[in-house]
Parts: C-alpha cells; structure tokens; sequence
DNA sequence: AATAGTGCTTGCATTTTGAAAGCAGTTGAA
DNA sequence: TTCAACTGCTTTCAAAATGCAAGCACTATT
C-alpha cells in the first residue's frame, strides 16, 4: 500500500514522484539523450553519483514511469524503457526549457534543443513523443528524420561553432564556461 | 556571485530553482489560492513547517520569483507578490496538474481546478496571467469574471456536492479520503 | 590471462528536512 | 488599560536524504 500522500492535489503529488533535483534529469537523458543503460545515465551533464542514480531508477520503476529488462546483448546489462506515463512529460520538459531559457543562466550550447523545441510547439512535441512510443514501446516508427537525432545536431554545431570563434588555434588556455545570457562583468 | 550551477542546462537550472517538495507549493497557493502573507502560507493543504516555509520565500525572493514588501494595514504584515518569472509557471502549472490528474491518486475536490486548467487550454491560462499580473504587478484588471474566483466557486460545488452525497445526515463516521480515481478494492 | 566493462552496494561524512516550541513585537476588543 | 489573538519569523535538536569514494561479483573482449 504506501499510499500515504500529503495531499490528492494534482500538483502535490506529480512533486512528491519527481520534486528533486535528479530524477526529471534522468528522464530528460532519456529522452533527449537516448540513454538506456546504467552506465549512460551515470555519464550525465551534472554528475549523478551512482547510489543516487540506482535509488532514482529503482523508484521510477516502482512509480511506473520507467520499466526494466534484460539486455539480450550482454548479460548484466539492463534496459530502461519509459513508459507512456514518462514520455507524457515531453510538453513539461518543452515548457521547463522555455522557461529556464528565459529566466536562468542558461548555456548556448545545452539550451538550443530548448530552443528548437519551443520553436516547434506542441506539433513537434506530439512527433517526439511518436518517435519516443516507437523506441520504447514498441509501436510503429513516424516517418521523416529523427527529432532527436535533429536536436542533437543543432547541439553538435554550436558547439563547433563556439570552439571555432573562440578558440580558432589548438592550445586551450581558459576553462570558463560562457553562458549565453549575462556576458562577464567588465572586472 | 554563487555561480556555480551544476550545468546551463534549462531543465537543470530550472530544477535547481523548484527542484524541490515545497517551492512550487508555495507559488501554487499564491496563485490559485491567492495567498500573500506568511501565515496564510503555512495553512497549506501539505503542513509546511514554518522554518521550511521562511526559508524557501527566502530563497524565491534571493532567485527573482517574489517580492517582500510591507503591508501598510499591519506593522508587522509582510506582503509577497508574484514577478512576472512566477506568473510565468502558469501554463507549466496547467500541464503538471493535467499530467498529476492522468496518472496519479488525485482526489476529485482538489483537482476539479486543474481539470478546469486542462479545458480552458492556453487562452484562459493567459487570462489568468493577466489577471495575476494585474493583483501583483500593478498591470490594468481583464474584462469578465476572475478566472481565480471561477477555479474556487468549482472547488466549493464539488466540495458541498461531496458532502451531501456521502453524509446527507449529521454524524461522521469514517474519516477516509475518497480518491476521484483508483476505487476501493473489493476486498 | 589480462583488461575493460556491467549494474549496482557499502561506508561514512555532510547537508537538508521537519516538528515543536518560543519570541518580540502589534492590533483590536473589553 | 489590560489581555488575548495574531504577526513573521527563529531556535533546537533529531531524523532523513545526499554525495563521494571505493569495492564487488560477475561478463565480455582481446
């Protein structure tokens, strides 16, 4: 049973599944990042530590948003798969990203997938969503190239594009991260 | 200063904000319950603790997402109002209070408001917001009746047909919540 | 036979959370 | 003018969550 919830509010209770700084992330590299393994997931942006990962993923399965399998290819891999209740969160992810985008400190490079997801709207959300029910569940692949795979593209050359303007030669003297909002303060 | 986020990822940046089982509770209740003070805050549905709940308005105060101003009717009254960054939830509001309602145990009385969200679609999500920013921001009133005051007098409807439905009489008897989703077993 | 994975688990220190009580004022009614 | 109720918090201390580092029992590759 456990079902002992603070509230029946809506709201309330979509917090109590994912109100934590890691378990939306691990569903972002899911999705986003195309990520089915253990060992993916460990690799993230932000540095999940592995007790905290295998925490997350055991209760993402338990709440239902996740499933777990044998990996036919090897014997001690698992593949995480969402499910319908997880890649329903696409519209959640498009309007986080937004929103962040606008307000917080964001970097080019990690929020141009944002960017494009905005800019698509809830048309290209339905598609991710299709190509998502495809990959995971099974169902019937949406013609036309790959959302992702267009997202990641768009990622990749902007980070050309930053490598080249800034650091047209080969030695590497700085390791500041530029955000694309708020430029450095004039000292 | 304090820079040093964990990556400019927007899903990232934006959990690190309201990654967590309060903040997003706080400005639910300022927006749908219209709550400005601290101790209208602390009678939440969930029982946030009053150390919990001066630190997070602490924090969305530092981060941008309210303001803290004096109430001129009560020398020790403090105000909080939403920023625009706040008003700006709205819609992700909408879409986590739909998704809540889909997949988990929401009770009926405390998610008629979201369902009412989910129809009403991203025009009365805009009309709210005006509405909002009109209360917090100073900004002219919208035309019609408050979309809030509408959300609220739903709420009361189901909450009065509840209680005549199960006890049209005078004696409680059982004090179980009943969830709009997920009926009783049948043992 | 050695090396590089595989998904975790185990300690253990640090940080965050949470319930309860308290506090220095202010306000409104008797 | 006294007093109870109310104001936005703060303090205390226990419990829970987090996070780093190391390790583990395998499996697959070379």
């Amino acid at each position: 049973m456990t079902d002992d919830h603070r509230s029946g509010c809506p709201i309330n209770l979509s917090l109590e599944v994912f109100g934590d700084k890691w378990s939306l992330l691990i569903i972002r590299d899911m999705i986003f990042g195309g990520k089915r393994h253990f060992r993916e997931l460990l690799r993230s942006q932000e540095g999940i530590s592995s007790n905290i990962l295998a925490d997350r993923l055991k209760t993402l399965v338990e709440i239902g948003m996740l499933t777990k399998a044998d990996d036919p290819s090897h014997k001690q891999k698992a593949i995480y798969s969402l499910t319908e209740m997880a890649i329903a969160l696409v519209p959640i992810m498009a309007h986080l990203g937004a929103w962040g985008r606008r307000y917080l400190p964001v970097t080019e490079e990690l929020s141009i997938r944002a960017q494009l997801m905005e800019d698509g709207g809830p048309k290209l959300w339905e598609l991710f969503m299709s190509e998502l029910r495809a990959e995971h569940l099974g169902e019937a692949r949406p013609e036309g190239p790959s959302v992702r795979q267009t997202l990641q593209a768009a990622y990749e050359r902007v980070v050309a594009r930053k490598s080249m303007e800034q650091q047209p030669v080969d030695h590497i003297h700085d390791s500041s991260e530029s955000r694309s909002r708020a430029p450095e303060p004039k000292a």
